[in-house]
RNA sequence: GCCCUCAUCGUCUAGCGGUCAGGACGGGACCCUUUCAAGGUCCAGACAGGGGUUCGACUCCCCUUGGGGGCACCA
């Protein structure tokens, strides 16, 4: 018997029109990056066609659960913007949306196919089921379940059901194969004779994914199925279960995993987090939503696209079938880009309340705002992560700044020449106390003429400056964050090095 | 071992039978410049290989090679 191959109906029939997709996570633990793009991709799809976007825990697998899984998943898609319509925190039409609490579905559909003859118990333990996969692996033959309780006539199981362990098996067509329409790349075909009798009730009376997913997406009216391609090989089993069940069969989109650079499978060693790392080490939540998106995913030439254009122009077939890698440098850049983009105001207070954790704890919290509002123009396009930022700026609030070695300003152009290197120094300390309005363009001019007394280069004796007063090689610009220091700091900091260069002498 | 799937610059991608194969990240050069950035200009860089189909293939088909995934009482 030939399953006659899905002809795409419900693809053609929801196509264009509101979706009602879903996020199936399984509360094991924080959501892996790959997963979240999907969920990504799913949201959008949902807003996109002014459909629904749902949440449902799958925790069907009681051994494998994390507690506190799902406040973080929830957690992480609300870090994003990922807005929900129906979940197990805000229920819904359909509720409950915990699969450990639709039971009496699960078992209900089970029943009907097991009556219709589609399943069956099986009785096989744990170990004669081992010892059967060794025996196959031995013989280079495929593993799989072999149909041995298959022609149990169903009253001797029913009797045996009553007091021996089993689990429920779908009776998979020996004969035919079995076609699965993916939005993404058309009809996928598989003979069934390379499907086994699979699992679809634990010995637990818990559903298995695949009966879960056929009963709830079913129950939930879900038109578009979206997950990651490693369900593709067990789509064909869902199929002949919506058939078993008279069910119509949702629209498939298999989206390819994210690759690790130079391949394999993603980790943390390539900088792959999970979203709260992401949200803790300081990235934004548009940038990494955006970065998701356009990985594996694009629209024409645009790279840089706002949650609004995202939503205005995604278009879920255009989903790329290669699996992407995980490119960290260009997440990182795109973060720099969204910094860029802020308004002013709002840039001032992600930068506080990055400082607020970044910055000592002998500095006073909460931080000053206006001293806050001063350095942000100065650092705005220098910054791409926010963990940038403290380094950057943190000899602002240092009442004093230690000298760097000596070796440090006897660097390049002032190199083995410490006598020049400390009068410069001092002329400059002696130019900052006369000079007669603190602002940048004074403070430039006044140093520029003092370079030109001492017989250097104004670049060579800004390094020297820069070096004193910050203490760093790198900062924002030297004089308006000379401003903000303060004209009695800035000379104290001149003199302090151009001491410590004479006594190295 | 069997099955499924994918294949354009280093990376993410545009292309949907006729293009100088475009853009972005990264790299290089130059400009700007008080450091570092940002910004600007420019450069290098790809259709995996082989067969077909076609007047014409990156585009369609087949094979090879390579990558990815699956074959649990996990999802």
């Amino acid at each position: 018997m030939t399953t006659s191959p899905n002809t795409g109906s419900a693809t053609t029939s929801t196509r264009g029109g509101p979706a009602r997709v879903r996020y199936a996570p399984s509360p094991t633990g924080d959501p892996h990056i790959g997963n979240i793009r999907t969920a990504i991709w799913t949201w959008l799809y949902a807003r996109h066609t002014g459909g629904q976007f749902i949440v449902r825990l799958e925790d069907t697998d009681q051994t494998r659960e994390v507690p506190g899984s799902l406040d973080r998943i929830l957690g992480s898609l609300l870090w994003l913007g990922l807005n929900w319509d129906e979940g197990p925190d805000i229920g819904g039409p359909f509720a409950p949306y915990k699969q450990s609490e639709r039971l009496p579905l699960y078992h209900a559909a089970v029943d009907r196919l097991l009556a219709d003859g589609n399943a069956y118990r099986c009785f096989c333990t744990p170990a004669e089921l081992d010892e059967m996969r060794k025996r196959q692996q031995e013989e280079k033959r495929p593993p799989g379940y072999e149909g041995k309780c298959r022609d149990i006539p169903r009253e001797i199981a029913e009797a045996r059901a009553l007091d021996e362990h089993f689990v429920v098996r779908f009776a998979v067509p020996r004969e035919g194969s079995t076609t699965v329409e993916d939005l993404l790349r058309g009809p996928v075909t598989v003979e069934n004779r390379t499907l086994d009798d699979f699992v679809i009730l634990k010995s637990d009376r818990f559903p298995t994914y695949h009966l879960a997913h056929v009963v709830d997406d079913t129950a939930m009216e879900i038109t578009h199925v979206t997950r990651g391609d490693e369900w593709l090989p067990s789509a064909p089993r869902h199929a002949l279960l919506f058939d078993a069940l008279g069910y119509p069969r949702p629209a498939y989109v298999h989206n390819p995993i994210i690759l690790a650079p130079g391949g394999g499978k993603l980790s943390k060693r390539h900088g792959a987090k999970s979203v709260l790392e992401y949200a803790e080490d300081g990235y934004l939540p548009d940038a990494l939503l955006n970065f998701l998106c356009i990985t594996g995913w694009g629209h024409g030439d645009d790279t840089v696209m706002s949650r609004e254009r995202l939503i205005e122009v995604f278009e879920i077939d255009a989903i790329s079938l290669s699996p992407a890698t995980f490119d960290a440098e260009r997440l990182n850049w795109l973060n720099g880009v969204y910094l860029r983009q802020m308004p002013e105001a709002e840039f001032a207070e992600v930068v506080a309340k990055r400082l607020e954790i970044d910055l000592s704890p002998d500095v006073p919290r909460p931080l000053d705002r206006a001293l806050v509002a001063k350095f942000t123009p100065l650092i705005k396009e220098r910054v791409e992560l926010l963990t940038d930022i403290a380094p950057l700026v943190d000899f602002f609030y240092l009442s004093e700044v230690a000298t760097p070695p000596v070796e440090q300003f006897l660097a390049k152009k002032w190199k083995d020449q410490p006598q020049a290197t400390a009068d410069a120094l001092a002329a400059v300390a002696s130019d900052l106390e006369a000079v007669e309005a603190w602002d940048a363009a004074t403070l430039e001019a006044a140093l520029r003429a003092t370079a030109e007394r001492v017989g250097a280069k104004a670049g060579d004796l800004f390094t020297l400056v820069r070096l004193a007063v910050t203490g760093k090689t790198v900062t924002p610009p030297l004089f308006e964050s000379m401003v903000i220091v303060g004209v009695a700091p800035c000379v104290a900091r001149v003199r302090a090095a151009e001491g410590a260069i004479r006594a190295s002498m």
